[in-house]
RNA sequence: GCCCUCGUAGCUCAGCGGAUAGAGCAGGAGCCUUCUAAGCUCUUGGCCGCAGGUUCGAGUCCUGCCGAGGGCGCCA
């Protein structure tokens, strides 16, 4: 019998089939209610004989113990119980369970399967702006399309990763304008302060705005030596990007660079094709669509502005040939943008109007993936004491750096090692704390908070592989496949339940593009292995030797589920800490 | 004015229509001749913003208020 690694899914199937068998009902796996229990010495607990009541005109206790009667699961259940008004409690078997376990050794995917769907993403994420240094405002989509990259990836789906770079439009003007003024010759050392200058500039000084503005239908238009001018902008900040990009332990390379100005052959069709389709309208001089359902200040139609009055294109008109980009010409089923939640209408907007156009069909999934802001410990939106946005690679320094000082007070690590333990200690702690929270939310930026070595953190979890390791160099064996594992104590049964639940943390974080799920699950398997390493001791020559090899092999594993999970959210986990 | 998101312990946050709403921090009491104390155990602490509704069952779904933040034609 073949056997799902999840629990919930497997003792699902059996639920699905005693409703078959027992009550004549079809029921899919997925829908059979199964939760894990948060009862005392319950496994999981299955509610559907509530839901089913009604249906089969019968009380639902009646219903609960016809299913229990029809269950097949003797060999994974050791014992059900019906309970208040007709949940129906399970407790597995030892043996079951620690054969489960046992399966898992020497499986690099932990028990996790393959999706039987694949399908294929193209995923927008991080999308900093050339000739900007990145800020914090760029870092949460950086560090949360990483993980979703990670672990749809993972999860053995096709991930076409784009930096959608905000390298067009009306900026680019005042740029290349400033650029000519300053000199050609010389690089740019300070990209923030080279924009501030040229925007001041452009504030200030008419003459100066309306040169920007020509420029900008100069560089759409494909002029050669505005070209050049726009390339080396666009080459000196991707070196900077990169740079953060290294150090933040970020997949996206210059390969994945579709920037704005990619879409810009693009722009012309599209919006001929959205006016043979009778979507567009002129209005005050630009062309617009008006998707049905939105309206704006006083009630009037929102429109999208495909092309300006002035005949250029905003980033409606880009967004709409990114979406026709890759579902025509990459055969993309969906569409993820990972970017922040105040451009939660645009997307809507978006995405109606890529519909009526025919660049989203029924085959298609496109999706916003939001997510809330940065904010300072007065919880405002972080800034600097000047009022500026936060320059992300100081921010990352300055983990490095707080994470090297802990690893000076605390650590026997080799001289040697310290720095590269730092950074994977610094870097986790800010990636993770802006991944732990439901990305929908905005969260608190605090040093001690995501540095701390209690609680949800990427310390915590560090330290516990650390722990573990320690104990693998110490017993000097390597746990084999097929070693026995017996699950005696209750701390040992509790994280091997822990360890079989990691599938279904995964299907959950992927499911809902939702690392934070998976951020939870690691937390509780870690303490689960603190609660087994305290009570359950492994090298003591007390623990006789079957006992030794089953604990080692549940540490093991616990480490490999531990890293697998922190490498799926793109975090390190040093041998020593 | 309309639209979107959020409101859970003193603080920071989980919570999938299911039973007595969970963690961590902070507060209180303990634990290092023993595998990393960057750890663990025990403990105090809740009108789940308010009011209705749907449901056998609502922190969770719906409606309306209140509060916070954000968005609402040529920036992206």
């Amino acid at each position: 019998m073949s056997t799902h690694a999840d629990l919930g899914m497997e003792l699902g199937a059996r639920v699905a089939a005693a409703l078959r068998t027992g009550l004549d009902v079809r029921v899919d796996p997925v829908d059979t209610l199964i939760r894990p229990s948060t009862r005392d010495g319950v496994d999981y607990q299955c509610n559907i004989a509530m839901s089913l009541a009604k249906k089969l005109g019968r009380p639902p206790r009646e219903v609960a113990t016809a299913l229990v009667e029809a269950l097949d699961a003797a060999d994974m259940v050791a014992e059900t119980e019906i309970a208040g008004p007709g949940f129906v409690n399970f407790v597995l078997r030892d043996d079951w369970l620690a054969e489960r376990v046992a399966e898992l050794l020497g499986d690099p995917r932990a028990g996790v399967p393959v999706t039987d769907a694949p399908r294929r993403f193209a995923l927008d994420y991080s999308s900093p702006n050339v000739a900007k240094t990145m800020h914090v405002g760029n870092m949460r989509s950086t560090v949360i399309g990483d993980a979703l990259h990670r672990l749809l990836a993972f999860a053995g789906h096709e991930v076409l990763p784009h930096n959608h770079l905000g390298d067009w439009g009306t900026p680019f003007g005042m740029l290349i304008e400033h650029m000519l003024d300053s000199g050609l010759d010389g690089s740019i050392t300070d990209l923030n302060a080279f924009y501030q200058q040229a925007r001041a500039k452009f504030d200030a000084d008419e003459a100066f705005a309306t040169r920007s503005r020509d420029r900008v239908v100069k560089l759409q238009a494909g002029d050669e030596q505005t070209r050049q001018l726009w390339q080396r902008l666009v080459d000196e900040s991707a070196r900077h990007f990169q740079a953060v990009y290294d150090l933040l332990g970020i997949r996206l390379t210059q390969a994945n660079i579709y920037g704005e100005s990619f879409y810009n052959p693009y722009l012309g069709e599209v919006v001929d094709e959205l006016t043979e389709l009778g979507l567009t309208e002129v209005s005050d001089g630009a062309v617009c669509v008006f998707p049905p359902g939105f309206t704006g200040r006083e009630g009037q139609r929102l429109p999208l502005i495909v092309r300006k009055s002035d005949g250029g294109y905003g980033y409606a008109a880009t967004d709409l040939a990114t979406a026709r980009y890759w579902t025509r010409e990459r055969d993309v089923t969906d569409l993820l943008y990972v970017v922040g939640s105040p451009q939660a209408q645009h997307f809507q907007m978006v995405f109606a109007v890529c519909t009526q156009a025919g660049y989203l069909t029924d085959k298609h999934r496109a999706e916003h993936i939001a997510f809330g802001s940065v904010l300072g410990a007065d919880g405002k939106m972080m800034r600097t004491r000047a009022g500026e946005s936060v320059a992300l690679i100081g921010l990352l320094e300055e983990a490095v750096a707080r994470a090297a000082k802990v690893i000076e007070e605390r650590s026997e690590l080799a001289e040697a090692d310290r720095a590269a333990v730092a950074r994977a200690v610094g870097i986790g702690a800010v990636k993770y704390a802006d991944l732990a929270g439901d990305r929908l939310k905005d969260y608190v930026f605090t040093w001690e908070k995501m540095l701390a070595k209690d609680g949800n953190t990427s310390v915590y979890l560090q330290y516990a592989i650390a722990r573990i390791r320690s104990v693998l160099r110490k017993a000097g064996e390597t746990v084999q496949p097929g070693t026995a594992v017996r699950l005696g104590e209750p701390a040992e049964r509790a994280l091997a339940v822990k360890l079989l639940q990691l599938p279904a943390a995964i299907d959950a974080a992927v499911a809902e593009y939702a690392p934070h799920k998976l951020c939870g699950y690691l937390f509780e398997t870690a303490s689960a292995f603190t609660g087994f390493y305290e009570n359950c001791p492994i090298l003591a020559s007390s623990t006789p030797d079957d006992v030794r090899g089953s604990r080692l092999a549940l540490a093991a594993l616990t480490a490999d589920v531990l890293v697998l999970g922190l490498s799926l959210l793109g975090i390190d986990a040093p041998e020593r800490l």
